[in-house]
DNA sequence: TATTGTTATACTCTATAACTATA
DNA sequence: TATAGTTATAGAGTATAACAATA
């Protein structure tokens, strides 16, 4: 049965679904970008009230996971160039969620460690993230869940 | 047993491995993450001696697969802007790999229609990526390529 | 009034290269 | 010589907003 908004789109050859996704559907790597951007997008807003996005969030949360990191680690750690670290811990440190202490002995190097409210930020933040996962996955089973987590780590 | 070369690296704290991905284990969508950008880069490099990006493959086979869509139409399809489209749209023209016809009954529409050339480049494209995730999913049998293609399906 | 295509503009993310200070 | 951090700059991709032509 053919609704009348269906009729009218197809009519003007408007709808969205009328295009064909043709060979693209038959390639793994096609769902495996669907099914990221979706997650991202949600990912992307449930960071949103706390004022982090995927960069200051990950860096953050290294930091807090590994105290006294160089910036030349966590740029290895985030797979980024070390001058793309310095934007993202002078954005932490400006929001005073990190600090450049001194390392004894190489006057190069900062160590990297989060305060308090970097700390307490990087909690809600997985809060947030859990939620978020939770709200994304929800169509799948705990053990498809499982499954696809194996999946992927063997993809890596 | 450490190696000479790990001793260094730990002695100078500069091994990537050192650094601990703490609770992002944990989630998720940093599984997708690495494994999407894992694809994602070789999907770049087989597509390279094509002269094609992402954006310009995914709109030519597109294009091939509906022939006569409206530069409207095809932004939805790639989920882009209409301006985004103008571009990648100029892009395939002056490669003479797609056409902008005219629409009889609507002179505002182009009706975009892929030439031998672009069907051409598109089939050696399909070919590329075929080989291109052979080569990243080879790790995984048939049957658990099958099951991955669900899962992903599911979360989208 | 709404839609198609277009242009101008800006923003985000990331990379490259050159620089400094230290090692 | 090599490394840590920094700066300046550029590129790709995308978004927003305003516009002319057409519906």
């Amino acid at each position: 049965m053919v609704s009348k908004a269906d009729k009218a789109r197809a009519d003007k050859g408007d709808s969205a679904g009328e295009v064909d996704p043709g060979v693209l559907a038959s390639f793994i790597g096609y769902a495996m970008k669907r099914a990221y951007m979706t997650i991202h997008t949600d990912f992307l807003a449930s960071l949103e009230h706390l004022g982090l996005r995927p960069g200051t969030f990950s860096a953050l949360t290294i930091i807090v996971d590994n105290p006294d990191i160089s910036q030349s680690q966590l740029a290895r750690a985030l797979a980024i160039e070390r001058s793309g670290v310095v934007l993202i811990v002078d954005h932490l440190e400006g929001r005073e969620l990190i600090g450049r202490h001194r390392v004894p002995g190489d006057r190069r190097a900062y160590a990297l460690r989060a305060t308090l409210a970097g700390r307490r930020l990087r909690d809600a933040a997985v809060e947030a993230i859990r939620r978020h996962e939770a709200r994304v996955l929800a169509s799948l089973s705990e053990e498809e869940q499982a499954a696809l987590r194996g999946l992927l780590a063997r993809v890596i």
